[in-house]
DNA sequence: CTATAATCGGAGCGACAGTTCCGGTTCGAT
DNA sequence: ATCGAACCGGAACTGTCGCTCCGATTATAG
């Protein structure tokens, strides 16, 4: 026994779609590969999302059209894929942070606008946040670098809207995401759910022009 | 085979700690008997909030100090046994609203004092909320009737609150349930939690004598 | 104390999900 | 067209977990 030369699992590339070549990648991977991995990650978020995170593999790889094989061959573990489609929406989040931050919007409501789009995604696609709870700990510890990326591009726009004295200085990155984040897992529908961000805003807005 | 003339599985008795006696039980369970039930669900709530829902139940009569069998012998299924603490606890909660609502506390703070009394259980026991989530779908379904009772008690509590005019006329009972269940989930510390509930709180409140 | 019926304990069964392995297939350079 | 490397597929292995079964144990009435 003992594996023989093999060349299997392809360490990891990207987390998917990207344009950019990055330096020096090990290989470009075959057309064929390069599909099937699409169709593997695009499966597995449909399937999560449907059954849950707890659905089988094999049900990701019917999905995706593959063998179990080639599930295993693109993500070492079923944690592997998992995180793979977590960071990447992660990272979607960041971006629209950092846009927002550098954006031309008025400081004061960069916050808002921005947790108005993170529900609307939420809302879409509820299963990522499903997951960063059920599979909970795990999940925080690895996609760890992109939550802790978040935090920092959230905490930004909150710090700014404080300066411009558009929400009470007393509120923390940790609670807004906390309450957002939340809000996602007993979502019932799209309405309530942007309800729910609603009174999370007013909740920290500054009590306009009291006294 | 075929089961003989034994008598296993007691029907369900009561979820626990009742005093007064309901009419006619069909057995008084003996003191032993009694007595491991009542570890078996402290071992469960403990297991469960340490190693989350998915704990194996053997973990649960390990801690309990009984065999596999017992537990099963009380409980017919692990979903009967994670429904009775479930149970339980809303029907707690339901107990605490409908004190509020009967009680000498003036209304427009009713809500609120409620809230956060949510907010300290849900707190010290975090485990019940994960599992109202993870497993989700189906504790809703087998739980329904006290989770509606819960829902029906803070709907009143909401409403007199709206009548008091402490609490804006447009949120309603299922947002801010949602809120506060969702915010349970990512609970970082008892600090965070308690702001998160002031935040909502916040979020709810009927602006102060505006205009 | 004795009989009897309720209760206990835990080995073992069946189902299921993650992962491995390797013979067969396909891509892509020559 | 041809050949080697990369890739695919899915049967089978492994470990886990819910649950059943029944001989041993213990409470309680008489």
């Amino acid at each position: 026994m003992i594996a023989g030369p093999r060349s299997d699992h392809v360490p990891k590339a990207e987390a998917r779609a990207n344009d950019e070549a990055d330096a020096a990648e090990p290989r470009p991977l075959r057309v064929d590969a390069a599909k099937n991995r699409e169709r593997i990650l695009d499966a597995a978020e449909t399937t999560f999302a449907a059954e849950g995170v707890s659905a089988p593999i094999d049900a990701v790889a019917q999905r995706a059209g593959v063998g179990i094989g080639t599930v295993y061959r693109h993500f070492p573990t079923k944690e592997a894929l998992f995180e793979a489609i977590v960071t990447a929406r992660i990272d979607e989040l960041c971006a629209s942070t950092r846009q927002l931050a550098e954006g031309e919007q008025p400081p004061d409501e960069a916050v808002f606008t921005f947790l108005r789009e993170f529900g609307r995604q939420a809302s879409a696609k509820q299963d990522l946040f499903d997951a960063m709870d059920a599979a909970g700990v795990d999940i925080k510890s690895t996609c760890a670098a992109s939550v802790e990326d978040l935090t920092r591009g959230v905490d930004v726009l909150l710090e700014r809207a404080k300066v411009a004295g558009a929400v009470r200085d007393d509120v923390t990155t940790a609670e807004v995401m906390a309450l957002i984040v939340g809000a996602c897992h007993s979502k019932q529908d799209d309405v309530v759910y942007q309800r729910m961000v609603e009174i999370v805003c007013d909740g920290i807005r500054r009590p306009a022009a009291q006294t």
